[in-house]
DNA sequence: ATCTAGATCGGCT
DNA sequence: GCCGATCTAGATG
């Protein structure tokens, strides 16, 4: 019997065209998938367990609601990455989605580490104390994990050095609730995870 | 388990 | 000027 190795030499990137459609149905599509980062010191690759949606002008809770300076990469080509900076320290990642002229995004919110756990550690700054599946549990601290910056703005995420990649099969249930610091639009369920995550950013709410 | 404050600054009303 | 698509440490039930 012949299986897929633990840590196989390469990662299948997914295809712009997977990127195509809208946010909300990639958020939902890209739970289970890898993300990749190689750099120069190794790789870094983690299952993403949480995302979220965000559309254009029919979303309030959007950047691309309006379009400006910022926002303007939304209503560009899928598969490009959207990075942007918030409260005053952190970086946030996100994937573009749609077409140019129908904006959109889905926001990396939380990924459970497969390979370069230690880097990661590293990374964040933490130690020992800080268990494997909470190193990168919210969009803040996926990004300082996986090395994540202002120069990854615009770049693409279908090819190295970091892209997305499809999971094999999914394990576990998606499920859905109200997205994370949204006061708006409470409920349209665009945040997305896997059900009982150890590396959600937080718990889905029972209703 | 749940709350609060504080850090810190770019984007945009 | 105000306010975040956040995180951490510390206090409190």
């Amino acid at each position: 019997m012949s299986r897929r190795p633990a840590r196989p030499a390469a990662y299948r990137p997914l295809a712009r065209r997977f990127f195509a459609r809208d946010a909300v149905v990639v958020a939902r599509a890209l739970v289970g998938c890898l993300l990749v980062h190689e750099t120069p010191h190794g790789r870094l690759v983690g299952r993403i367990v949480e995302t979220e949606a965000y559309r254009g002008p029919d979303d309030p809770a959007s950047h691309a609601y309006r379009r400006t300076a910022r926002s303007a990469i939304m209503y560009g080509p899928p598969g490009v990455a959207y990075v942007y900076f918030t409260y005053g320290m952190h970086w946030c990642l996100n994937v573009v989605t749609g077409s140019p002229g129908v904006p959109g995004a889905v926001l990396l919110r939380a990924v459970e580490p497969v390979e370069g756990a230690e880097r990661m550690r590293r990374l964040r700054g933490v130690g020992p104390e800080v268990p494997a599946a909470r190193l990168a549990a919210g969009p803040a601290r996926l990004t300082q994990a996986f090395g994540v910056g202002p120069r990854h703005n615009g770049t693409d995420l279908t090819a190295p050095p970091l892209y997305l990649a499809a999971g094999g099969p999914r394990r576990g249930t998606v499920v859905a609730g109200p997205r994370v610091g949204i006061r708006a639009a409470r409920d349209r369920w665009w945040r997305f995870g896997l059900a009982g995550s150890p590396a959600l950013s937080r718990p889905f709410p029972r209703l």
